[in-house]
DNA sequence: CGAAATTGTAACAGCATCGATTACAATAGA
DNA sequence: TCTATTGTAATCGATGCTGTTACAATTTCG
């Protein structure tokens, strides 16, 4: 979702949008739009102005925002494997288990990034308009 | 918690471990084992036994067995970016960004996935063995 | 200056998910 | 036959996310 609205940012370049029209665009309720521009806007991904005429817009050109960043942003608990609270007693593999899971998931973690690095707000955009244009076609 | 299980099953290795034991070593109660093994004995890592005496043990060497087997074995729902669930009647950009980030996100998934395949359960197990004695050496 | 628009934020309900618990039938071994 | 153990259902509680309403603070516009 969080992509999404940023994509609708960077369609409409510039322009302050307010939360209630970003709201109309993913069919949710303004309130849910603030608050994810919350975490939209700690992370430096946009700027958000208050008052009548108001509204946010991306801090950078979308061709140098990637998606990680965003990941990041939303997802900012890295909740992956450690909802293990339990110290548990009497187990010769609990006690040390933990660290070495730890390292595997932040290799993998990692690993996500470097991926989602790999694409730019901008392509989403651009590959989205060319699918828009595909399915188009086809309904001619 | 999957990983857990599994490595304790590694641990002793061929004997078959009832869940009530598994649920002492992690700590919670015999169901959530049992029902964490469904999941494993449909994806072939465990086989199970009935009636007393009885009890799961791992299906292959834990050597051939990696991790992100498991992760799919457990997360088997691919729920990454899917909960969008909004049709989304009047934005321009909602109609066509959907398969866009689907196949960002299968991608990006599928990076996770070539990277959890690089360890096996059996690298795990060894891994926690050195970490335990690394903490026990440091208690001297 | 005053009104309108918009954000930030709190409070609360609804719903799904997950862990945990209890209970019980079915099955396998002694 | 008796006992241990799995498979399974029903249920409860905690947690988290979405959605909604409400309201103060802030900023622009007339």
């Amino acid at each position: 979702m969080a992509v999404h609205v940023l994509a609708v940012l960077a369609y409409k370049e510039g322009d302050p949008v307010t939360s209630g029209c970003l709201a109309d665009s993913v069919n949710t309720n303004p309130v849910i739009i603030r608050r994810l521009l919350l975490s939209l806007q700690q992370a430096r991904l946009v700027e958000t102005r208050k008052g009548a005429g108001a509204g946010s817009r991306l801090s950078r050109s979308p061709q140098r925002i990637n998606l990680a960043e965003i990941y990041r942003a939303v997802e900012g608990h890295e909740s992956f494997a450690s909802p293990q609270k339990k110290p548990n007693a009497g187990c010769p593999v609990g006690h040390c288990i933990r660290k070495t899971l730890d390292k595997v998931f932040a290799s993998a973690e990692s690993a996500l990034a470097q991926d989602l690095k790999r694409t730019t707000l901008a392509d989403v955009v651009r590959a989205a308009r060319e699918t828009c244009l595909e399915a188009k076609k086809q309904a001619v």
